[in-house]
DNA sequence: TCGTTTCTGTAAACCGATTTAATTGCTGCA
DNA sequence: TGCAGCAATTAAATCGGTTTACAGAAACGA
């Protein structure tokens, strides 16, 4: 025997409470969300019977006669990427003070399988949205903001006409480290993004490459696409540093670029900063953990995921109140925090390093 | 202006469609769930008026009176670990496969607050439940198995009984590690382990201990209690060093731990293997990444969330049958993969090390 | 031709909570 | 004594789907 009771049927509901404690379904009802509107001698009766049955009220009744469900959704590419598991994090913290839940959905930045995952939010009735597109043009492959509830668009999509937005300023961020670059002699760069369909990368690599042309004199900007994948992004940099030896420096604009991008210099035997400079994107805490410690751009998770909570707050309290005209879209942007250690220093001739190429070229 | 009509009350409901379909909410229900009940006729009117409605069942409504929320719980320590986010996801396929969502909380390592969040599931009347314990003696502060849905345990709770369980041989893994390390001639080991009340890495301490043993002769393997934190890990461990300087080899118990020790090594200015030997525990892409590559013992987290999805599958259908004689809980186990590279290697004599060391002692 | 299936379709109950409007029973006061 | 005012309580409607039980019509078999 397993247990002493097989499966007790269902669970008790508010009627069983009701009938148990000789009131009306609408008193316990009433002393479930404290509403003060029981006597105390009541209160404690049916809170008793509360207690003995064991009963928990069903969140999905609630939620259906009140047309509150309480839960927020966040969709994210992938949450084994640690940028977007801390997104993920401090949204979950900022939620659970409000009362809120989350439910985190991956779209593997497949716009059509973010279509499907947001279309089953909203058919759980989430109250609000908070928005990794997998693309730059629309949330879930062109749902719009009327079929939605309060949403805001995180980063990617900063040109999404008539949502809230927060992200950082990544032409300013590519900037950033193209500058530093460029202060350190560099003037051959390979930027490794991982898709150029997408703003954000592209704003990055645009920045880069206002630096360089802000320094003054010949400069080369390699643009690399290499896809989402570690791997990818370590396959198309050692490519690039084979087929181009002055490349001196490197700009992974993600973490996932920078991981691979670290993987394609240690594989080719080069040293860093010696042979080669590299800039990395978020900053997490393996890139303390190696030597040379990475120098990076760090994106300011925090205020980045509570201001889109703000923002998601104060939309929705605007449709709860029902207003006429609602605010205009805001757009919010973070500056990038450059980090600068040791994989990036100043340019050196590039000899030793051709030596170190055993291939015919 | 922001929007042709400001935001129109109410979204259709299925009483909307079949009004205006000219049938009655019976007949849409069945186009909405092709139960073929309807005639093609019908069927292509009503689907018709959907998609000019722009019509989308509330879930909340459905699950109701299905008694069936299509929802799985997740409770996992921090997301922010990489090994809990890669478990995540692969829960997350397996389940977007049989037609379910996950909603995945976090309970801090806090059991009180795991408890909370359990709690908060249960009113969102989950069907199932996967849960990383935070204490090894119950799940959720001591639920009981009787108020939950079928639930699996993972790893840390080996031990709470009434529960489907899935997790890692923790003792043969650290056995494992301890006798690779002991093959290679170490014989002074510390262990950094975050929690000695958790089971899981208790059990790898004991094997690592169990292998130094069966190597015979003298040794000494020191269990480092050091917290869930990066920072804890590498305290703990450069303090550790610190006092004994005869420890030639370490192993850290979980990635977080392996992380701080790698911190603690670097800062010390000691190299692996040379200085000291290192064998981390999860094997992710930065451990490839860095230089000396990182000995570790990998989890199969695929095995691992595909077996507790089918146990968690199996109980659940075992329920919904009403099955009077529940099967009893199982318990499957799975091995780790050592994947030995360049962090470990052949004892050497550790004056060089010492004399590294500044300090009076 | 009559009884029996088979198809389509519907009215109404139901899931488990919340809320509104009404009711009951007191207390207080003129 | 009569009645307003208030506190405590409840019956019943409601949220938005699904399902059951039943009805009418057409098809079928003998």
């Amino acid at each position: 025997m397993t247990r002493d009771r097989p499966y007790s049927g269902r669970a008790p509901t508010i009627r069983d409470v009701a009938a148990q404690a000789g009131v009306s379904t609408a008193t316990v009802s009433n002393v479930l969300n404290a509403s003060g509107r029981a006597s105390a001698k009541t209160e404690e009766k049916v809170l008793a019977t509360i207690a003995a049955l064991n009963f928990r009220p069903n969140g999905n009744a609630a939620s259906l006669r009140n047309r509150r469900s309480r839960l927020i959704g966040l969709i994210v590419p992938t949450i084994t990427n640690a940028f977007f598991a801390h997104m993920a994090s401090a949204l979950e913290n900022l939620a659970g003070a409000s009362g809120y839940d989350i439910v985190i959905v991956t779209s593997d930045e497949d716009p059509s399988r973010e279509r499907e995952r947001v279309l089953a939010l909203l058919a759980r009735q989430i109250e609000g949205l908070i928005v990794y597109p997998s693309a730059d043009t629309s949330i879930g492959a062109g749902l719009d903001a009327r079929m939605l509830p309060p949403s805001v668009v995180m980063d990617r999509g900063l040109g999404i006409a008539g949502f809230d937005t927060v992200g950082l300023d990544n032409e300013a961020a590519g900037h950033m480290a193209g500058r530093s670059l460029a202060e350190l002699g560099h003037r051959d760069i390979a930027v490794l993004i991982p898709d150029i369909a997408l703003a954000a990368s592209r704003d990055r690599a645009l920045g880069a490459e206002r630096a360089l042309r802000e320094a003054g004199g010949r400069y080369e900007c390699r643009v690399i696409v290499a896809g989402q994948t570690i791997d990818g992004a370590r396959n198309a940099l050692e490519q690039e540093l084979h087929r181009d030896h002055r490349v001196s420096a490197v700009i992974a604009a993600t973490n996932v670029a920078t991981l691979g991008a670290i993987k394609a210099i240690q594989g080719l035997q080069l040293a860093m900063p010696r042979d080669i400079s590299l800039i990395g994107f978020d900053d997490f805490a393996w890139m303390t953990a190696m030597r040379p410690f990475v120098s990076a751009v760090a994106q300011p998770i925090d205020s980045l995921a509570s201001s889109a909570w703000d923002l998601l707050m104060t939309r929705m309290a605007e449709r709860a109140a029902n207003a006429a005209t609602p605010a205009a879209p805001q757009r919010l942007i973070f500056a990038g925090e450059l980090r600068l250690r040791e994989s990036s220093g100043r340019v050196m001739d590039t000899k030793g390093r051709q030596a170190s190429f055993p291939h015919k070229a």
